[in-house]
DNA sequence: CACGAACAATTACGCGTGTAAACATCAAAT
DNA sequence: ATTTGATGTTTACACGCGTAATTGTTCGTG
């Protein structure tokens, strides 16, 4: 089962840094979701029935550790919508953001590196 | 409100060809997805409730024409994910599929010509 | 040892979704 | 005019999600 947005919100958080209890969550994500506690321990139980987290018992409370790295999500995520908007091909998703401008000088500049190196590596 | 993902495989035919029927558009999409008349009128309804198709009375059936574009769509879509898990840039996002090996030859060439037509366009 | 504070687990609830059955309508055929 | 077939409309229902209140558990302290 695929983990929802709201989910990937805490993975987010246990991603940028791990293991941590159920309350350091809250206090990084708290402010910019006003959550409360309870949202956060149901989103971790789910989670952790998803098995995309592990629980570590730590005293009186749980120490979280991702299980799903975030590559893994990524890939998941980025896969599907590449798939079903753009026939699993990345050209045209780039053409698309070309054709909506929403390319900048720095990606232009990151891409001309990128196939680079691409070219490099060939010979 | 967004439209699901069922509610896009019914786009996805009427963005092929418009108007179609409940009928044409059951053909089109049953074999694959195995769906009853009774979904795709639902899931008609809803897109009409979100204001993404439109309807024309047409004798006693009513003839559906798209009212979102597949470019809004699409536009959505990804911009949703490239702003959740890229920090709204496109190179990073490429440089994702690149490492991942997904990027085809064919991906490459047309890239690079991408690039050198953005180029001529600056000058 | 009993109690309260700190945690976690369970339960809840409204909403959208996927899927469809049931119901309504209306034109065509008898 | 009545029935029937084609269509559309309404209602249904289980499930996941976002959000949280409620309940259970356990450790430290009086």
């Amino acid at each position: 089962m695929a983990i929802s947005e709201a989910e990937a919100v805490v993975m987010d958080v246990l991603w940028r840094e791990a293991p941590r209890t159920a309350e350091e969550i809250l206090a990084e994500v708290g402010p910019a979701q006003a959550w409360q506690e309870g949202t956060v321990k149901s989103l971790l139980n789910r989670l952790l029935k998803k098995k995309a987290v592990h629980a570590e018992r730590d005293g009186r409370r749980y120490l979280y550790t991702p299980l799903l790295t975030r590559e893994q999500y990524v890939q998941q995520e980025s896969k599907g919508l590449l798939d079903r908007l753009f026939g699993g091909r990345v050209a045209p998703l780039v053409a698309h953001f070309s054709e909506q401008r929403k390319l900048s000088k720095k990606d232009i500049a990151e891409l001309r590196k990128l196939l680079q190196e691409l070219d490099d590596e060939q010979r």
